[in-house]
Order: C-alpha cells, then structure tokens, then sequence
DNA sequence: CTGAAAGCGCTTACAG
DNA sequence: CTGAAAGCGCTTACAG
C-alpha cells in the first residue's frame, strides 16, 4: 500500500519523529540524516497524509467559498482571484455552489465544517441569521465578499451606491437629461437597492427629474430581463436618451433589445453597464460600464481570510475602487 | 474545545463505538440508546471530524478538478455541471487552476495527493506524460473531461471534427460555397487539428474549394485573436461569405471586427462560432453556433468519476452529442 | 541530534 | 445490543 512516515523511518534508520522534523523544516538534525531521510522519502515516492497532519489539530489548508451560482461570469472571476491567493498560501479552495437555496447552503456549511476548513468567503449573497449562526458554530474566520451585513464579520465590496452614482453621473456629464435605469432585483438590500439609491442622488443632485417611470424593476439581474424590460421603458419615456442597467447582462439585453427595435446603440440610446465582466467588451457596440474589479475582490478576500486565519483575529472591511471603463456604448450629446 | 465523539458518548452513557454505529447508520443498538445519543449528539451541537474518519481509510468525500482557466465560460459551466453531481453524492469539489502551466499542475496534482481525494476529473488540457504517471502515482480514478489521450483513462468530450464538419456543413446547406475557418490554436491536438480536419472534411466532401488561405490559424481561442484576424483573412480570401469559427469567442471577435469594418452580419458575412457559451445568446446579433452541453458534460464526467470510485472499475468513454442551435448570425444565400 | 510515547477523533473487528 | 482496544498516519512535548 500507499508508504507512511513509518515506512521512511524504517528504510532511513530514524524514528518516525526526525523524519517529522525534517519534513516540517523543524530544527534537530544532520546533514546526513536529512540527506538519508530525503532519499528514502524520494525513493518510496512518500506523500505524507493532509489528514492525519489536519486531525492533530494543525490547519488544513483548506478554505470554503459559497457562491449562489458558480456559472456566472461574476463568479468566475471572483474565484479566479480567490484560486490565485489560496495556491500562493499552498491551500485549497472548495467551491459551493448554493443556487441562493437556504437548505442547500446550510448543508454546504455542514460539509465545510465537518471537514474543517481554515475558513469561509460567503459571496454575492445576503448573510441570513441561520446561516450566520451555522458559521459561528464553525468558529473559524469568514469573510463576506460583494455584500455586507450588520453582522460582525469583516466583507470586501465596492460601494454600489457610489459607483451607481459615477455611472449616472457619467451620462450627466455626456449631456444626457433624460435617464432611464433597468435595476435589476430591486428588492435586493445589497446590489438592487443601494445602486437605485446612487442612482436617484445623482440625478437630484443635478437637478434633473426622477420620475416613476424612470427606474424600471425587473427580477434578476439577467439578460433576459434587461430585453424584456427595454420596449416598455421606452414606451413610458420616450424622451430617454440614455440609461443605465444595474449589471452588464442587463445592459446586454437592453442592447439586444434595441438592435431587434432597430435603435441604434450609442447614436440613438446610450447605454452603461455595471460590473465590466468578460462579455462587456465583447459586446457590439462594445460597452461602457463601471468595473468591479472582480479578480481585485477574490483577491483581496481570500488575503483578508488568510490574514484573518493567521493571526486569529479579525480585519477591517474594505470598500475597493470602482471606475468607469469608456468603450462605444455612450454618446455625447452636444 | 469542539466536542468530540467522546463527549457525546460520555454525555448519553454509552460508548464511542456505539455512538459510531448510530452515526453511521450501522446495526446494533436499541431505539432508546438511539434517542439518547441523538440528543447527545444536539445538545453538544456535535459535528463528527471528515479527517478523522478519512484517516481511517474511508473515502474523503472530496474530488478534484483541475482547469487551465477557471474564468472562462466554459470552464465556470462545466463546473457547474460537476458541482450538481458531486452535491448529490455527498461530496465536495476542490478546484485548481493551472493556467497550463506544468509546474502549478505538478504542485496541484501533489496537493490533491496529500489531500486523498476520491478521484480526479482533467479538464480541457493536454495530458502529458508527467501528469499521467502523477496521476498513476495517486492510485484514484481519474476521467479526462473535453480532451483525451492515449492513456487508459476513460474520456467525455464531444467528438470536434464530427462537430466541426457539422458546422461547415450547415453553412454548406445554407448555400455558402466560399466558406473560411478561423481556427485558434491550430496546433492543439484536442480543439485545434480535429476542427479543422471536420472543417476541410466537409469541404471536400461536397467538393468545395479549399484553398491555403481558406483557414487562418490563430495562437489562442480568444476574442482578441478573431478580431484582430479577420482583416487579414478577407485579404486574403475576399470572395467568404461565411465563416466558420471554432470557439465562441473567437466568433465573437470576428463579428466585433466586422462591425468595425463596416461589414454587417450576416448580411454580407455569416458567422457560425462553437460552444455554445453564454455568451453566444447575447451576441449582436445572436450567435449560431455549434452546442456542446458543457453542464451535460460536467455532469457526465462527474458521474462516470463517482462510478469508479464505487466500482472500482473503470468505465468506457462517451462521446456527447453536439447539435447546431440556429440563431441570427447565418444568412441564407439564395 | 534523536527516539519512545501519547494523542488527534474516529472506525472496526473481536469478545461478551 | 454493547464496550474495550487497536489502529489510521501523523505531530509534539519530554527525556536523554
């Protein structure tokens, strides 16, 4: 069977113990054990067990991350940067995918407590007070990454408010003065409402209207919606020259919409997106929008959990940079 | 401290043995001592160890995946399609991102060792000789997810030249006679030489021309790659009326630079991509395409892994069915 | 510099 | 039906 660190001890001529010290870079021996211990290790193509090391109290170098869905774009980058920073710590990343289902997210955090991972990013999705109990339980760091909570634990996002703010106020200063907005899940406390707020401060706050008609609320943040939503926003204020979708997917649906009512994008509407994933610049025309860093966030996450996990305590939150990336999907109106 | 095995045995009276069976669903004790240890078991909040019971010999419940790129569209579905199996089992998915990069792949595949995983799933990449005797080393079922190789793991892919020749022949049918491929990584044996073997195949099957010129090689699968190609190609070949791509992106990349060359799509120039990714519905105009069931692979990559682990056997490869998904982006020639 | 021994938290024969 | 004990593969005082 699979060689243990008996088996090394045995075929160098040392106690299990050295071989434990020198594979641990632990002071306590010659040269020359060391030398003969490497060569048997080397010979019997020994890997010493992740899990007796993890069960004697050691971490396991390992970390959990919870994302309502793993197949968006948004996660995926997002996961990127976290994958980065776990492979340079040398740990390992389990990915959990939710679907936003509160029984499904509860018996991942069973999963990932029973194997006892060093730590918890909880992703793109609100902290319900079960769920929050469920990882207090766990007693290990968590970090909150693109959403925020009034519970204790530290998160990393950008500030939607803000950054919905620089979104309209870019139009604002494109000369647009009639500005739609395709929300999204406008009920949702962390993306929906927040980039609503931004929104409607930016435009009081150059003193231009506001009207009902002028934030549509869709369900998602999907495509879908975004195309779906396009005819009866215009149909309800013609007048608009310019909106801002809440996410790209978004902005990519109310693109498609408009190329299938024959209005061009950016000379007759003007569009802005919110988030610059991968399909932004690969859309026709290719999109303006305000960026997330989203590999930044993954990131710094993990670099805060690690941090978190290292010295067991906790780290202050972090608000990342937003910024607008100008591509074609904006005009200037003179 | 977290309450171990013990507590809860000393806590409802009985042993740890017993406590074991009933955890573990295994015969041998009375509905009483049942109810007591189940509430032990509450009360304590008690959360058996994963390490502990893998030390013992029983499988971790967890696999591996690795990825060349983890923020891809392809790779975020494929996992998705894993993940689903994978939750259904029971298990946990740990992710690697090798970015092809052999030296991060050894680490990885040295990680996942020490780790114990169940089995490992080797997506999208090129299995070297190298890989394949760590893999060996590792003595656990390994499946080859959209690649394959000469060694005796088994694969699930879809068969590239069969898609590739379905995708030329579609345009064929559609009655373009001056067709052109852009090929991405033309050297590539898994995704590069068989599409365009498919590609030339059709061709010659209905006894159309082609020419050097008719395909352009690119150096990646990349959007970039197809829009900065496509100038170069209708230099070359300026009599196309259609070309095949062989990934999404790159179609996306073409029908970028067609945009900015004034060339409209399809009206003066089809475009059919491969993949079927998201974002291919998204396109402008939407994308025909070449569907793989990315989740449907993952799903049936994970599965044919789960089987082994349980068998213990190995499992024949399967070939999954691709199928064109007709959108806006081929005209019909008259 | 080095080793014997206890212990991490479980499961699994074995014995009763 | 139930428990004592060995053992999974390591690490860590402790003693020399």
């Amino acid at each position: 069977m699979k060689p243990t660190i008996k088996d090394v001890a045995k075929k160098a001529n040392v106690s299990i113990a050295t071989v434990s010290r020198i594979l641990n870079q632990l002071p306590g021996y010659t040269e020359e054990t060391k030398r003969k211990v490497l060569e048997a290790i080397e010979e019997l193509n020994y890997k010493p067990n992740a899990l007796a090391r993890g069960l004697i109290g050691k971490k396991t170098q390992t970390i959990g991350v919870l994302f309502p869905y793993v197949s968006s774009m948004l996660s995926s980058e997002i996961l990127d940067g976290i994958e980065n920073i776990a492979h340079d710590r040398d740990s390992s990343v389990i990915v959990c995918h939710t679907a936003s289902n509160g029984e499904r997210t509860m018996k991942y955090l069973q999963m990932l407590h029973e194997k006892r991972v060093d730590g918890l990013i909880f992703a793109s999705s609100i902290l319900t007070e079960a769920y929050y109990q469920r990882m207090v339980d766990m007693n290990v760091p968590v970090v909150l990454l693109s959403t925020a909570s009034s519970h204790p634990f530290p998160f990393v996002k950008v500030d939607d408010e803000i950054a919905a703010y620089s979104a309209t106020e870019y139009l604002i200063q494109k000369g647009h003065r009639h500005i739609a907005m395709v929300s999204g899940s406008s009920n949702d406390p962390i993306a929906g409402i927040p980039r609503i707020e931004g929104f409607k401060k930016a435009l009081k706050d150059y003193q231009l209207p506001c009207h009902d008609h002028s934030i549509i609320h869709c369900n998602s943040f999907g495509f879908y919606d975004g195309q779906r939503v396009l005819p009866l926003l215009l149909d309800k204020y013609p007048e608009a020259t310019a909106v801002f979708a809440a996410s790209d997917d978004l902005a990519m649906g109310v693109i498609s919409s408009a190329y299938q009512l024959g209005i061009a994008v950016p000379q007759q509407l003007s569009v802005i997106g919110y988030d610059n994933t991968r399909s932004a610049e690969m859309a026709i025309p290719p999109l303006t929008t305000v960026a997330q860093p989203l590999v930044g966030l993954g990131e710094a996450g993990a670099s805060m959990l690690f941090e978190m996990i290292d010295t067991g305590e906790s780290v202050p939150s972090k608000l990342m940079e937003h910024y607008i990336v100008e591509r074609e999907s904006v005009k200037k109106l003179e």
